[in-house]
DNA sequence: GCCAACGTTGGC
DNA sequence: GCCAACGTTGGC
C-alpha cells in the first residue's frame, strides 16, 4: 500500500467537487515524473492526500483513494479539451490518469506552512521549497503524522 | 549532448 | 502581480 499527495487548484477542482462524485478520473497531468507514478506505481486502494494548490490557503484538505490503476488519458487526444496535446498519438499514449474516489474531508486544512514547520515532516517532498510536482509520494511515517494532525 | 530561451507552477 | 524554481524545446 502506497501513499501519495496529489495537487489540484480548488478553482478548477476542489475536495468539495470530489465529494459529490462517486468516481473521478484524475486527468490533465502533463509532467513525465508524475505520469510515471500514475502509469507504473499507483495501485488500487492506495490512498492520497488531496492538496489545494495555487490558492489563498494552500494545504492538505482531505483523503481519497485510488480506484483504478493507470490508463491512457484520453483528454490528450481531444482537441476540445484544455489538456489536448497535439503531439499525441492514441496508438502510443503519452499521458496517463488514474481514477480516484472521495474518502474524507478534514475538519481543518493542514496548511503548507504547518507542513513546513513540523519537525517530523522536514523530509516531505511536497513541502520543499520550489517543488512543483503535482504528484509526490508520501511515506507511511509522514502519512501518520499528518493524519494525527488532522484528527488531533 | 549542451545550453539559452521560453513556458509553467505555485507560493507569496 | 511578481518571481523563483523548475521542465521543455530546439538550435548548434
Amino acid at each position: 500500500m502506497n501513499y501519495w499527495l496529489m495537487k489540484s487548484e480548488p478553482d478548477a477542482f476542489s475536495i468539495d467537487d470530489l465529494k459529490h462524485k462517486t468516481i473521478e478520473p484524475w486527468d490533465g497531468v502533463r509532467n513525465y515524473q508524475a505520469r510515471n507514478m500514475l502509469r507504473d506505481q499507483m495501485q488500487i486502494d492506495d490512498q492520497a492526500f488531496f492538496y489545494h494548490s495555487n490558492c489563498r490557503n494552500p494545504g492538505i484538505v482531505g483523503i481519497m483513494e485510488i480506484t483504478k490503476v493507470g490508463y491512457p488519458d484520453s483528454t490528450a487526444f481531444d482537441p476540445s479539451s484544455q489538456y489536448f496535446d497535439p503531439s499525441g498519438n492514441p496508438e502510443n499514449p503519452r499521458w496517463y490518469r488514474v481514477d480516484v474516489s472521495f474518502i474524507k474531508k478534514f475538519s481543518r486544512i493542514i496548511s503548507l506552512d504547518e507542513l513546513k514547520r513540523h519537525p517530523l515532516l522536514q523530509t516531505m517532498q511536497a513541502a520543499r521549497k520550489g517543488n512543483r510536482l503535482s504528484i509526490t509520494s508520501v511515506s507511511l511515517e509522514e502519512w501518520q503524522v499528518i493524519i494525527s494532525l488532522a484528527e488531533g
